[in-house]
DNA sequence: TCCATTTAAATCGTACACGATTAAATCGTG
DNA sequence: CACGATTTAATCGTGTACGATTTAAATGGA
């Protein structure tokens, strides 16, 4: 039933159905579940990020760099989702550690474009052997890999048209 | 080959592959996948928590107390796979609006329980529309949503342990 | 041309999330 | 009993994440 019909141990005053000790709480939720997955790879992202000095969303930024250097703001927001109010300071961060300038488009002066400095795109050799690492963290068959990531697709495309419409 | 070898339009100054054009940037990332879904989630749980005042997270904690009245702050940081830095503030707002109280465990100083205050349980009447809504929002059938869930939770598990390793 | 509209970005305030540190209560072992 | 180790919680600082608002530049009709 999961994230539909809760009802195991649901009377007010509930006393431990013995079943779901410590922890065992939310499994049935779906989003608990994407929650989790999502905790568990900022944990381990921190871990390999450590000494590069970067955080996962800057990670994140800098793959998006280092696949196409110069970018839009309003690119790098679309490309994860994110809005200015949360790029903004963490491109300012990215630009105090000298690995991406941000200048103004000549053409359009609304527009701020963000590129690789020498040391942003020299960063990428560091940061090489990340996603091999956390492939091989994830445990996954190659065919378990791609399901996974397919069926996270279609829920994410699910989950936003449907917000669109409310 | 996903988080694994990136190799497509991987050259020092690429420009655009032309299938890539605008935000497919990490597809063929799982933790970015993990990620967006989260985003996702969020979103649509912030529209349908809105009138209960609450976020998501604090929907979290209310959830396990709705299953089960009176944990400590460790039960749900364990539960939660969130820390005490994280809870307390938290858990503090709540208290704030009146939903929850906490109490200094009488036996062990040391411990702090949380439980229901009569708004607390009341506002559960107000939450009870809100997986069948989350369910249907995802799409996806009673059997893709528990291999999702079931594939989620593998990850998690693989991704925790091999962090411990580390 | 002029001005309402739209767009790109920034700012402000609130709320997670977590590393590092601190403090107090309890426990374990000698 | 004593005292160091552990456990529980709180505090502080940094960094996302986002709603609401603001600013400035570009655009598109009448």
């Amino acid at each position: 039933m999961s994230e539909r019909t809760e009802n195991k141990d649901t009377s007010e005053m509930s006393m431990e159905t013995g079943l779901d000790g410590q922890g065992r709480d939310l499994d049935d939720f779906l989003c608990f579940a994407v929650y989790e997955a999502n905790l568990a790879f900022n944990h381990l992202y921190r871990s390999l990020l450590d000494e590069l000095g970067l955080t996962y969303p800057q990670y994140l930024v800098m793959t998006l760099l280092w696949r196409r250097n110069e970018r839009t703001v309003k690119d790098i927001g679309d490309a994860l989702s994110l809005e200015y109010n949360t790029l903004t300071p963490m491109i300012k961060r990215l630009e105090a550690m000298e690995l991406v300038s941000r200048v103004r488009d000549t053409q359009d002066q609304r527009v701020v474009n963000v590129c690789l400095t020498a040391r942003g795109s020299a960063l990428r050799e560091k940061a090489a052997a990340i996603p091999q690492c956390v492939a091989e963290a994830s445990g996954l068959s190659e065919k378990a890999f791609e399901q996974l990531r397919s069926a996270l697709d279609t829920l994410r495309s699910n989950l936003k048209s449907s917000g669109d419409r409310t």
